[in-house]
Parts: C-alpha cells; structure tokens; sequence
DNA sequence: CGAATAGTGTCTATGAGACAATATATC
DNA sequence: GATATATTGTCTCATAGACACTATTCG
C-alpha cells in the first residue's frame, strides 16, 4: 500500500464524500431527572415523607401539546450526547454539575410522529438543594411529579429449549395540582440457545408524549438495580453531608422495601465517613453528619 | 385544552414539519464480535488451545482504506439501530439468530473524518460452528483475530472532596497472515460530591480504523464484567451441548485467570442440565455433555 | 425519668474459595 | 493396573440477614 498516494486519495474521497446522499435521523438526548424532596413542612426526622420525584416538562408545543415529555433537547453538530445531556439539564435545571448515567437509545420506528428521530436516554441523579426553578413559559413548563411504580408477578414459561418470561409495570406520576400520569408497559424476555430478547410495549398510556413512559421505566430500573448492588451512587440524589437514616431512607424509597439498620450501616460503611458536624432541629437524639468517603 | 381542534392543530403542524431544517447526524452501528476458536488440529480436550476471537472487516475504501474496523453499517429508515445491528450481523457472518447487546453510543466530535456520524456500539457473542465465512470481496474482507488485553496498574488519587482514578489497557489483535493491530486507550475515572464520569483516551492506534479500538475495549470490558458475575451470557460462546470443561475454560479466558473446578461447577448448577451423551474423541474418561437449563 | 431516635453487638445461615478425595474411562 | 481426566466432598472464612441490645439527647 503506497501511504503516500493513499493520503491525498482519501483527502479526495473526503472532499467529494457527501453525506447528506443517504436519510439520517435526528438525534435527542432524554434525560430522566430523579431527586428526592420533603413535602412542605415536614420536619420529622426519623420518617420525614420523602419522595422519589421526576421532573417532567409539559409540552408548549406541538408534538403532543399539553402533555408531559422528559427534558431533553436535539443534538448539535459538534458537540457529543453527552454534551447534549448536560446542556439540556443545565438549561432547565440550572444544574450544571450532576451525575449522568446512559440508559439506552430508543430508535423503534413511529416513536416520534415529525420523523425519523432516534434518542439516547439519560438518567439523572441530583440533589434538591441545587435546583433552582426555572421560570415556566408559553414553550414550557417543568413540574417534578411525585414517582410511584406498580410491578405485577413475573409469568414465567420455559420448556428444554427457550424460556420466556412476561411481567406488567404501571408508572404513575402525580404532582400538587392532581395532575396524573400513567402508563403501563409490559416486558417481555425471551432466551434460547442462541440469543436473548427484551422487548418492551406500551399497553396504556396516560399524558405521557412520545414514547417516554418507557424511557422512564428504562431509567428507573437502571436506578433500582444500582440500589440493590448497594451501589454509592444513590449518594447523588442526598447533599454533601447527611444522616445515615437518611442514606437508608433513600435506598428504602428506590427499593420500596424497609431495610434493617444495622446491616445497612455496615454495608454502606466502606463508602462514607464520619464528620464532627450533627442534624439540627427538633428531635431527639442528633444524628452524626457523614459525607462520602472518597478515599476508599 | 380543545382536544378536536388541537388534533387538528397537531396534523396541520406535522404536515409542515420539516427535520432537515436541522442538520442531523448519520447513525451507524457497530458490532464486537466475539467466539471462541480452537486452532487447526488441536485436539486435546482438558486443555485445548482456545482462543478468544474478534471478527474484523478490512476496509476497502476510504477513508481508513486497508484498516481495520468493526463490522457495521449504517441505520436505514425504517428500522430501529437493533435491527441494523442483526441486519448487519447477519450480512457478515450469515449468523441471523445471535445474542446482541447494546454498549453505548460513540458521539465524540472528529470520531468519523466523513463528518457527523454517530455509533450506537453492540457487543454480540457467536459459537463459531453457527459461522459461516463470507467470501471476501474487493469491497471489504473478513477475518478472525486473537484477542488479547493487557491491563496496568490503577493509579489512584484521592482526597476529600474528590478520587479519580486512572488506568491504561493496551489491546492486541493478531491473526494467522501476521498481521496485527495494537491500541493503548487511557480510561479516566473522576468522581466528587456532583458527578461521576468516565472518560477515555486513545494514545495510541496502530491499524484501527475509526475510533474501533475504544469501542472495542468498552464491549470487552462489558463482556469482562459478565463474566465476573458468572453471567450465564458467555453459554454463547459454545454450541448448545457442552462439557463443564469446555464451559470453564470460556470463563477462564474471558477473565484470563483459572478457576477452580469444583467451585465452577456449583456456581454454574442453576444454568445447566446435564444430558445421556457424552464427548467424544482421544482422550481419557470423556466428560459428560450439558447444555443450558432454561426451566430455572 | 421516660420517650424517641441513634447507633452497635452478635447469632445464624448461606455462599465463596481452597483443597482433598473419589470416580471412571482410556491407555 | 496405571494414568489422565472428570466429578464430588468438605473445611474455613467472609458476608448477609435477623434481631436484640446499648447510647444519647430532648421533653
């Protein structure tokens, strides 16, 4: 191969090299945003009434006006999905710095009716005490939405050659002003000796725009399945310091189950360390302050 | 909200929605394909020489002509980047059924000279015996290499507020014609009290084409990490009748460290059942074939 | 002091890892 | 029968879960 002759073809190739001959989708970055907040007044500190809450944008235009899609944003030449994510959460969250995690690319045809527009899924972890509302408009508006999920039983059938299972999810949100959203998905795995499918389908879909119910419960699973691994990036959705009850707390609202104490303390024990600081407010006992351990 | 009139509205905007008033990025996918191949004439049974393979394409045409890449191609409208990759798969290799996973998606500004092209990346696993080999063609040629990783030390740092952590793999493809690929990638983890990310560096490229090698480290590290979990996904890699041999030595190599017998054998007795047949062959007491259990 | 919340000690069952022992077909 | 390979048994240690216990502050 003569490398010489090989470069200045290529830079020829390059020159007449024309994309724009073949169709190409959009592309947008969806982000699932999940923190956690206190209703109003609640000042209890053992069980304070937290809430696994989603921040949902209600659409000013058309697609699906009116109803409620995930922030998000289209992709620009020169710069990555990545950038695209950050961009779109800063922009409606005014978080600029907040743990990013992908979740998958949706691309199943019809899922937008202006096109062929594919997007990558994000999921977001923040703190409360960093967001600051953004001022509503005629475009949009964002709401954080109070996140509960229902599972039904998994069905399960398998014979010597293939196993598949089935199970039923139904998401609903519900925010101060009554407004709900649900939808209910099934999941379906299939597994022979040669591969393994997942597939999902939308069963029932209240106010949810675009295919986002699913890219939601995508989201939510990937955050579960971090809470079951124990997995300190849970951590995100707490301030810098905080209580070891209210670490568990957290891990308890993603998990939907109540979690033993002292286990949990010692699980949780390689990743935090102690400060000298304590909770104030009414009470009993204060809790020691903890933040992350990052030298571990 | 008028529901008749805004589905009017919706339809009357459709109609005059036009994407390409944005520019959009083309949309490829891109596979790692992995098996496992014993060498010509190997015929021991405790301790074949199995390998683990990556398929790669020679590039026929620019740009990265004589290169090597991952088999791939781009999304056509119509289809999801799912049915792109098995569609692409199938081309390839003629192996229609295959597991496929997805990876994540390559969007770094520059990864492609052609322009905005973005990747959504797949880590597929093939039993060699479902491989059919495709004539080559002037347009691109076919070919298994051995895959090898190396790995150094993690360097840490970390302080109060923040850890990152660094590493470098360095990644060897050779083949039967002498021919080989070499790539050094920088992997960057840096986490504080906001965010966590991961970033990775090709420092050096030797025969990739694109940015190939990196997509091929993340599928084999997600591939790695399968097997650490004892992930009943590396099954794949075999035909459906196997030993527990045959089954340990593909763990083996995948995490490139022995395993010991006895505890292999428990950890995988919920995956597998055993059948009448045995292997056959030089040798001494032939093992017992089991294929995968699909009623657990 | 009593109540409430914070935080720890300890028993047990389970599973992973190391290694020894047994089983069985071929040479 | 010796040997190589296949397969199983068992000991130990680490960890997860359950639950009882102690500690500390406020009312």
């Amino acid at each position: 191969m003569n490398s010489g002759s090989s470069k200045k073809e290529e830079k020829e190739f390059l020159k007449n090299y024309d994309r724009s001959a073949w169709p190409a989708p959009s592309l947008t970055a969806d982000i699932a945003v999940f923190s956690l907040m206190q209703e109003e007044g609640d000042t209890y500190r053992r069980d304070p009434e937290n809430k696994l809450k989603l921040l949902m944008i209600q659409r000013g235009g058309h697609p699906y006006k009116g109803l409620w899609a995930l922030p998000g944003g289209f992709c620009r030449e020169n710069e990555s999905i990545d950038e695209t994510a950050s961009r779109e959460l800063k922009e409606e969250t005014n978080v600029s710095e907040a743990y990013l995690e992908p979740v998958g690319m949706f691309s199943e045809r019809g899922r937008d009716p202006r096109g062929w527009i594919v997007s990558q899924a994000f999921l977001s972890l923040i703190d409360p005490a960093d967001y600051r509302l953004h001022a509503g408009s005629d475009a949009w508006k964002a709401a954080w939405f109070d996140f509960r999920i229902e599972e039904n039983e998994e069905s399960k059938k398998a014979d010597a050659q293939a196993a598949s299972s089935e199970r039923t999810y139904r998401i609903l949100l519900e925010n101060k002003e009554e407004c709900v959203l649900s939808a209910v998905i099934r999941e379906n795995c299939r597994c022979d000796a040669r591969k393994e499918t997942h597939s999902y389908q939308i069963l029932n879909n209240e106010g949810f725009a675009f295919d986002h119910a699913l890219i939601i419960l995508k989201a939510f699973l990937k955050l579960r399945r971090e809470a079951e691994l124990s997995s300190p990036v849970l951590f995100y959705l707490l301030p810098e310091h905080f209580t070891l009850n209210q670490l568990q707390k957290v891990y308890e609202i993603v998990l939907n189950r109540p979690l033993l104490t002292a286990n949990f303390r010692r699980k949780m024990q390689p990743f935090v360390r102690e400060t000298e600081k304590y909770i104030t407010g009414p009470g009993h006992r204060p809790a020691r302050l903890f933040c992350r351990d990052f030298e571990s």
